[in-house]
DNA sequence: CAAAAAATCATGGAAAAAGGGGATAAAATT
DNA sequence: AATTTTATCCCCTTTTTCCATGATTTTTTG
């Protein structure tokens, strides 16, 4: 029996990435998804999944109130909260409404399937060890940048090259050189292209 | 008499975005910022801003709840909504609950001098005209990517190079180099690191 | 105030991307 | 069947990024 997997978060992009990495898993069935509080409500008026993956940021309503509401109406449904770094101690209060743990957003195939088989198993999840231990693995951590380094990673990911950049903030061109490095070496980026990804992606841009 | 301005955005890049755009009006006071709901309700206790620039999404709770509070509890204090493309049916809620209008999270400092300004006389401020211009100029429309386009994007964000990405898809680099230039042409983009920043805002990584 | 961090500037060379051409064969569409 | 789109390939030049290594000044912090 497989179990039957909803997500609401507000942006697609985490959607794929959670879809992408359970599609490949036999025990699992996704339902669907929803960008927003009032559509998870809707779907779940039709549909029972068992486990509910869900974003703290919602458009129209926390996901710390939609928590309490689904639990409300659907007490059986598991909820895993989904969160990034800086948002543990939200977490909390969506555990005091109902929910069951939670994964961070950028967790891993085996994190996602342990965090939902021990939801089913009706225990706790908390990904705060895996976290730490993959903060210190691979990298995991937010880099720290200064405000100038924002400022360069703002005009690069703008299109802006060393010289345009060197113009608009009446700076050498060494100057915003040697920025882009740093910030190539923060992010452990390889080129700028991935430096930009992984800046949207953890949301600094 | 310089307008006060608080601002409520869980994204420390917004708060110093919008900062950055502020900093050199003198018609305005920063009075500060808060990263979450209940920070910005304590602030209040001890300040009375003008106007607040609020986010949708906020981790303890939405937007929409807060300004609906901030207004029960201060109802003299003027708030705009920051908002993205996306968001656009969930700011009538939030105007339903006391809210002044929005601008766009990436509005330009006249945008938002326009915006203050206009609700500190007690009108309402929508910057969809704004918005829909600058989808004229730019573009607004989403690239339509073929197949092949959109595995070399991937690969390209991945920070790979057009030899690696040639290796990998088994193709010439030359022709990942023609996938590359057509990329850039179909987004308008200048180079490699708007080209990707593009596609993650259109969700298309 | 001393130490640390951030911001500034520089040189020289290798690698990669951007911009300009052009071309052919296979798929898909009309 | 004819046309358009897609995918493939190539050359050449210029611009930009990436890498290594170094240094000075300003600002922040303990």
């Amino acid at each position: 029996m497989a179990i039957k997997i909803f997500i609401v978060d507000d942006h697609y992009m985490v959607i794929e990435g959670i879809r992408s990495l359970l599609q490949n898993e036999k025990g699992i069935e996704w339902t669907g998804h929803a960008t927003n509080a009032d559509s998870c409500l809707a779907f779940l008026q039709q549909h029972q999944p068992d486990v509910i993956l869900m974003d703290i940021n919602l458009p129209d309503k926390s996901g710390i109130d939609l928590c309490k509401e689904v639990k409300e109406k659907h007490p059986s449904i598991f909820i895993i909260g989904l969160s990034t770094f800086n948002q543990q101690s939200f977490i909390h209060r969506m555990m005091d409404n109902g929910a069951s743990g939670y994964v961070l957003k950028n967790a891993s195939q085996e994190e996602l399937m342990e965090g939902i088989e021990t939801v089913m198993k009706g225990k706790t999840y908390l990904s705060i060890e895996a976290a730490q231990s993959l903060r210190k693995n691979t990298d995991g951590s937010i880099p720290v940048l200064t405000r100038r380094e924002k400022e360069v990673l703002e005009l690069i990911a703008e299109g802006m090259t060393n010289n345009e950049i060197a113009g608009k903030l009446f700076i050498s061109s060494t100057t915003v050189d040697t920025h882009r490095k740093n910030l190539l070496a923060k992010f452990d980026a390889k080129n700028t292209a991935s430096l930009v990804k992984m800046a949207m992606q953890l949301q600094l841009l």
